[in-house]
DNA sequence: TTGACAGGCAAGTGTTTGCTTGCATAACGT
DNA sequence: ACGTTATGCAAGCAAACACTTGCCTGTCAA
């Protein structure tokens, strides 16, 4: 599961967001990535993709009066390290390059 | 492109068995899913995703008479273990452990 | 040259996904 | 008490996805 819900790019921005800021309400998450990430989702759809990641286990909510909290549960994202593992070696030989190109391409 | 390629397990093992032996045939890597990663996915199923594979950057494709070789190209991987940085140090504390988990429980 | 082998191409199908719309509910401020 | 704020819930919908089916195309070997 947790692969499926990184495929997403807007579940990707929502992570990046907590993790810029832990323990956001739904209404801040969507503010936040309208201005900061540029994404126009509405709430229902934000409030989805925050389903779609609690079930897989990488963000946990919790009630406050009247917000919901949503916080980073990173853990289960060391799977993807976990898998990421073997292949690390093969493409290291030109990951200097690559880099350098992705910083100059984000 | 990556990240939605590699939601698919089935993508995931045919990544994996290219790591095993590059250059495979698309019937070649059907027998060996089917055996050793218990899956039956049928010739056709397997040519697609192998298309997705090849539309991400992440196989690539040579024509060798009878065959087209398929072989891994782990450069584009480089972008989830960019993606992945930041949260490496969140989880890290209790990698260990985990790490451990995964480990009995693959 | 004919048959077997390796694979492509395209249409069809059932399910999932991402999102919207509309209404309901629960907590807070005044 | 009443309106506002923050959110849930459920139905609907178009597009994407994973897969199948059926037929067609090259390549090699005898």
């Amino acid at each position: 599961m947790v692969f499926k819900a990184l495929a997403d790019p807007t579940r990707r921005a929502i992570l990046d967001e907590l993790t810029d800021r832990n323990g956001q309400a739904l209404l801040e998450i969507c503010s936040r990535l309208a201005t900061k990430h540029g994404l126009g989702s509405s709430r229902q759809a934000i409030s989805q993709h925050l389903d779609v990641l609690q079930a897989a286990g990488l963000v946990e909510m919790s009630r406050e009066g009247k917000w919901r909290l949503y916080a980073l549960r990173p853990e289960l994202l060391a799977e993807v390290d976990r898998w990421l593992k073997p292949y690390r070696a093969l493409w290291s030989r030109r990951l200097d390059t690559l880099e350098q190109h992705l910083e100059e391409n984000p």
